[in-house]
DNA sequence: ATTATTGTATTAGACACTTAATACAACAAT
DNA sequence: ATTGTTGTATTAAGTGTCTAATACAATAAT
């Protein structure tokens, strides 16, 4: 798994999204095995502390499950995944288009702006 | 000038984020003056310290220009402001859709939940 | 010239985040 | 039964943010 990691943000804050969009996505699916804490920490650059804080705060949002020895698995299911998926695709989409409301950017010019932004992309 | 600060990430990021769509959207215009320190601190309920570090961050972008005892003014010219105003919009599309493309959801639905958005927005 | 306003700087303390280093607890594997 | 893996907890120290209180510096207004 690839991490970003950058400064200004807390890093458990980062870490909980860049692992729940791995989940979401499925990068991780539904009941796979979670690698252990200290391999995550290492991977990522940062303590097994902070790796473990997020991964518990996933655990309370129901996502992943610890089982002592067992290692972690993704407890979540696939139409639980779907869910959070959506919502959260819903959530960027409102807040994209608040700010764009925010700055006085048209309807028009927002959809010539993402159409700007895909093509963009194909580099 | 209405302030919204939450907990969680830096006051002062915050307040530079919010003073500048103030000053790119016009709400505080080109060549005005801007409030005392301690008065725009005191309508954000931050101390004086961080409202100044705010302030002094959008003078080294050159947003701003501090002139002792007369205050503060809008050094930024309306074709500058404009050129950020685009930039920002252009960076919030292209994130936005990085954003999507990372989620899976497709060109089509993209849209499809902007429309959404766009329709709650009438409550 | 004096005064009030405004920007700026300094010091001290509280708090959250992060690292580092260890140690402990549970249990699968052998 | 022993061993190694894994999750968990603890303590200490460093750093950045924020508040609080205060003082200083420059200058517009009078």
């Amino acid at each position: 798994m690839e991490w970003n990691i950058t400064p200004g943000r807390p890093v458990y804050l980062q870490l909980i999204e860049q692992l729940e969009l791995a989940i979401v996505t499925g990068a991780m699916p539904a009941g796979a095995r979670v690698p252990p804490v200290r391999e995550l920490a290492a991977e990522a650059g940062v303590t097994p502390n902070t790796m473990q804080r997020a991964l518990q705060e996933l655990e309370n949002r129901g996502l992943l499950k610890a089982q002592r020895t067992a290692g972690r698995t993704v407890s979540a299911g696939t139409e639980q995944l779907d869910t959070l998926r959506r919502q959260r695709a819903e959530a960027l989409a409102q807040e994209f288009w608040k700010q764009m409301q925010a700055l006085g950017v048209s309807t028009e010019e927002t959809a010539a702006l993402l159409r700007a932004a895909a093509e963009k992309e194909n580099v």
